[in-house]
DNA sequence: ATTAATGTTCAGAA
DNA sequence: TTTCTGAACATTAA
């Protein structure tokens, strides 16, 4: 579920009750849910990381990281389904892993909460760091990349630039709702070549990214009909009601007034987009 | 019963 | 080498 908006939203949510703490004690899901898949297993995870303090909270494209004073890092990946919370879970279901903080006032807990248990919890290595968010695995961050780092990176594949924007390789943060959002606002049709793109077009594909994302962030994200989605205290995001295209399938265009949105399928993923804004 | 869902990764084929 | 497909992971809801 999370992309790049949802997970800054995380990250910003639990900073203020995590940040400076140290870690007393981790537990597991209380229920008999499938048990998280751990990196490393749970007992070197307790020896590593017990009684380290979290010295920053931040994002690495759509994962949550928690930097120890010891140089590890929690890596949190949500995949579909994953939310970090600080307060009332959304069911005590689904309820992963649990942090155990204390702080100078009362002990407190993070939560990764997980309906499909899709995500993935690990303990990284300055060395495992380094590999898995390193630029080798991951792209520039989508807020942070230039239009001329678009223009080489979109010239250096042929696939339709829906799908060349899905790869975190070639920029990180992008999930399937955003890239169909962005297209959009860039009125450039998905199943175009990332390599056919002209300057103009690029020049609009970078600031519609920025400008799309950054109104999804100061609306905490978008969460849809199904209510999954939500920020760090259990609060829904609001940006669903700023969606364009995504899921409006056979609706009205909500920017020309005279198209359709069409739901194509692109590497099995749904495309929402507008024909009439978004021109082969 | 079937399908699809805001993600990632792998195997195998073209 | 690049690109594409299908499958896998697991859960829920329409």
């Amino acid at each position: 579920m999370p992309e790049l908006p949802e997970v800054e939203t995380m990250v910003r949510g639990i900073r203020p009750f995590v940040a400076g703490r140290k870690l007393v004690g981790f537990r597991r899901c209380p229920c008999r849910c499938r048990p998280i898949v751990l990196t490393p297993p749970a007992p070197a995870i307790v020896r590593r990381a017990l009684g380290q303090t979290v010295v920053a909270v931040r994002r690495r494209a759509k994962r949550v990281v928690l930097d120890l004073c010891n140089g590890d890092a929690f890596v949190i990946e949500p995949r579909m389904t994953g939310l970090v919370l600080v307060a009332d879970p959304p069911d005590l279901k689904h309820l992963r892993l649990e942090w155990i903080l204390s702080g100078d006032d009362a002990q407190r807990s993070l939560w990764f909460w997980d309906c499909r248990g899709l995500g993935t919890v690990r303990l990284l290595s300055p060395a495992e760091q380094a590999d898995i968010l390193g630029d080798a695995r991951l792209g520039p961050d989508a807020l942070a990349m230039s239009d001329r780092e678009w223009r080489l990176r979109c010239g250096a594949t042929t696939r339709p630039i829906k799908v060349a924007l899905l790869d975190q390789k070639l920029v990180a943060g992008i999930g399937n709702l955003y890239a169909s959002e962005i297209l959009h606002l860039a009125r450039i049709h998905p199943g175009r070549s990332a390599a056919a793109l002209g300057a103009r077009q690029i020049s609009r594909l970078a600031r519609a990214t920025a400008q799309v994302l950054e109104a999804a962030i100061r609306c905490e994200g978008s969460t849809l009909g199904d209510g999954s989605y939500r920020n760090a205290l259990n609060q829904a995001g609001s940006y669903q009601n700023a969606h364009r295209v995504y899921d409006r399938a056979d609706k009205r265009c909500l920017s020309c007034g005279r198209g359709t949105i069409l739901r194509i399928v692109q590497a099995q993923r749904s495309t929402f987009f507008c024909p009439k804004c978004q021109q082969e």
